[in-house]
DNA sequence: CTCACTTTGTGCAAACGTTCACAAGAGCGT
DNA sequence: ACGCTCTTGTGAACGTTTGCACAAAGTGAG
């Protein structure tokens, strides 16, 4: 690190946590220019958000200087500009490998489709399953997995199997080529370097806002039976959230 | 350790990011049960979780001494620790509101109820969907909110509607009570404070993918128009991963 | 042109999170 | 009882993220 050759890059180091918001401040981007909106202030777009103003300008200022000083930044360029930094002018082509409840449920979404993720395949290994069809796409065979990675280039998985077969899915689609994998099962996965692992887990979801519900509502028996509450005001903000009242 | 005031709490602050691992640990905790494992040690337990052991033993050192030197955890003491921490030890009446392909894919997820988490009802506002079954639940008018959060005590509630009418489902939702959401619409809630959002986004995580996908494989075209593509090493530690080979 | 006003981009310090490295304990064989 | 080995719990160093506060830069009126 710290070595920079010649190259005048630009977007060499964009923090992490930078790379998490950008797809939140597209989508509000997207609403912004929906209503005709041409410019937005960073402190518009970072209530609309739910984030610190300067947070907002120290993120887009890692994309480059595309504000302007005393007007704010222009809807249209600002969403071409963030969309060309998360690698979303291209076609991603994903391969969803489960056909069962989410599976479905995922193939279905047409949140996918209108960010450049386009569903290439749909694959399970229930002989019951393989051949129906969802939402355009009939379901092939999990044995396919390595033509179908091949044949369409994908470089996406998705795996939406039951834990016990997660791994083994996972394992073949990096042998086909696949780098970048986003797990639904319930499973820590493991993969050679190189390989770019997201994990979306519902039940730890809800163990986390129980852990928080169990916090706000801590009753405390005191020696004479007494309870009393302690108050809900804790922090709201576990990564989202914002107030209402002025 | 250093000052205590006088109240020897324990559980007083535990760090947000430690709270998120926590779930991760416990189930790796309820696989080692099964397997009929007495007890592990800190090197094993983060392997099998996928993080630093130096970074478990201080997450679990938040919750208090439960390791014993030279031999390790016992798991089902572990077990019960960590759930009683994060509240699991109750039982936690969910609403879902919603029941498209999400909404389904939710109430049919087993892995609720294997945690304290029970299904107390599916909703809908669609009378084509309201009176259908649903794992065993028959989905409910969404004009019932209001009845069923106060009649089964409901304090977490999952959002699974259109982007359009999750704000008013909150507002709802949060007016009958529930001080716990868990989100999968892709909009920004705005909630009083109190309330605790957790949000769940496919779509974003997708492109944070894509982003990682497109950093690995930068093709750098020349002026003589050869292509040369820069190496696929990056760091593969997104907050996932691990090694496979020796 | 100048002044008043707006809003970006960023230096800096504090808060937070991660990792290293090691002292303090606990078990076990002799 | 002693020494050896193993493993926890944690102080301290380091890296990352956040938020304040303000200079720099733009707009528009007079």
């Amino acid at each position: 690190m710290s070595r920079r050759p010649a190259t005048g890059n630009g977007s060499q180091g964009i923090p992490e946590a930078t790379i998490a918001r950008l797809p939140v401040y597209l989508r509000v981007l997207y609403t912004c220019a929906e209503q005709g909106i041409a410019t937005v202030s960073s402190e518009e777009l970072a209530a609309a958000a739910g984030v610190n103003s300067a947070k907002l300008r120290k993120d887009l200022s890692h994309l480059g200087s595309y504000g302007t000083r005393g007007v704010g930044y222009d809807v249209d360029y600002l969403v071409y500009q963030v969309s060309r930094e998360l690698g979303l002018t291209q076609d991603w082509p994903i391969v969803i490998v489960g056909a069962g409840n989410l599976g479905r449920a995922l193939t279905n979404y047409g949140g996918f489709a209108s960010r450049g993720f386009r569903v290439a395949a749909v694959l399970d290994a229930d002989p019951a399953v393989i051949g129906s069809e969802i939402a355009g796409h009939t379901v092939e065979s999990a044995d396919r997995i390595e033509q179908v990675v091949a044949q369409h280039q994908v470089s996406i998985g998705v795996i939406a199997t039951p834990a016990g077969t997660a791994q083994g899915v996972c394992d073949r689609l990096v042998a086909a080529g696949v780098t970048s994998i986003l797990n639904f099962a319930p499973v820590v996965l493991t993969v050679p370097l190189g390989v770019d692992v997201r994990k979306v887990d519902l039940s730890i979801e809800l163990q986390i806002l129980a852990f928080h519900a169990q916090r706000r509502s801590i009753v405390r028996v005191a020696p004479d039976g007494k309870r009393s509450y302690q108050g809900a005001s804790l922090n709201a903000a576990a990564g989202e959230s914002a107030v209402a009242a002025p």
